[in-house]
DNA sequence: ACCTGAACACCGTTCAAGT
DNA sequence: ACCTGAACACCGTTCAAGT
């Protein structure tokens, strides 16, 4: 069968494991079309035959970054259909620990290195199929007695917001050695996830 | 007196409010040290007289939006000594209007377009002096019975986290529609302060 | 001390050309 | 359809030179 035309079979998928690699060794500022083009043996035009251009590229990492992280949040909030409480910290958990592992491929999901994220689908559509995994677990929570009544999209992103805030900060080197120096990321998040639920 | 040696007295603000100028006008992504140059009036490598490379210019823009941020948010609890609780609300509203006032200055002393900020001992004291402040005011909360007891900077860090991941998803175009259509997000940054604040 | 202009390596993007 | 290589405009940075 077709082995391969000219290097790969597929390309476009080699371009972004190959910048997913670049941005765990070399970070957000490393990415460049031409390494990219370079780590995937191919000349640095030849990535113009998949993507138009070097933001359609990052969205195609950002699309596949968000799969994984999908795929970790819903791992999660299945291995505790018993216990809604339970499926929002393990899921806050999963979120948090991808941003710790993968840290620059989360920079560059939510950074405005991609600036005008609505022009791609996939990745608006990942996107959002995320919060609504979130918002799920928001009702289940409110069912439970664990979350307040109200809009479950409002009280959902006040949850993302306050994970994902800390995060940054954290990936920014915003937070206080004082506090970072007595809590991991982790601790922090846990902490302030259970401000937010009820007590009971 | 001396009037102008070259084309200012003071270059290096001129670089500073030149950087701002083209962050307001053309986004993170249009700020180059040659373009800054070039709006100050001088050519691409004065810069270089007072600032080492890009970052260190980047460090001090940055580090001017925090001082501006600083005033706005002294100003706000200032203006509110009589009510703690107040004085949180008008200290988020004041943090959260600059970030929409001045989306892309927040954006960029956020963003890990400042990598080694350590390395900047201005920008270290005022980010520091800014979360003292937070945490003033959590203190003033925690004794008028506002916020409940425990380490005022880990829950200053839980508070700030709140507010500027909100902002923060809502700057990326991260917020549904669904959510950002019937709520501004001064509302949404307001209900989420007031699901942590003890309700009486 | 402060600034200029040429120079270098690197980048994103385009395009004619090859298979 | 997929890839190459030359070319262009732009960038960050360096450096010898000018005042």
């Amino acid at each position: 069968m077709t082995e391969k035309t000219y290097h790969h079979g597929d390309l476009k998928n080699a371009l972004i494991q190959a910048g997913i690699e670049i941005l765990a060794k070399e970070g957000v500022a490393g990415l460049t079309l031409r390494k990219v083009a370079r780590r995937a043996g191919v000349s640095h035009s030849a990535p113009y035959a998949h993507f138009p251009d070097k933001q359609s590229l990052i969205a195609a990492i950002s699309t596949e970054g968000f799969n994984q992280l999908y795929t970790l949040l819903d791992a999660a909030i299945l291995a505790n259909t018993a216990d809604p409480r339970q499926q929002l910290i393990a899921g806050t958990r999963a979120y948090t620990q991808f941003a710790i592992d993968h840290t620059d491929t989360f920079k560059i999901m939510f950074s405005s290195a991609l600036e005008k994220e609505k022009e791609y689908p996939a990745f608006v559509e990942i996107s959002q199929k995320t919060f609504e995994r979130v918002v799920d677990v928001v009702r289940a929570c409110q069912s439970a007695g664990v979350i307040r009544p109200g809009s479950p999209e409002l009280l959902a992103v006040t949850i993302w917001g306050q994970v994902h805030g800390i995060i940054s900060l954290a990936l920014e080197g915003q937070i206080p050695h004082l506090v970072l120096g007595e809590h991991s990321i982790q601790e922090i998040v846990s902490f302030a996830l259970g401000q937010m639920l009820q007590s009971q």
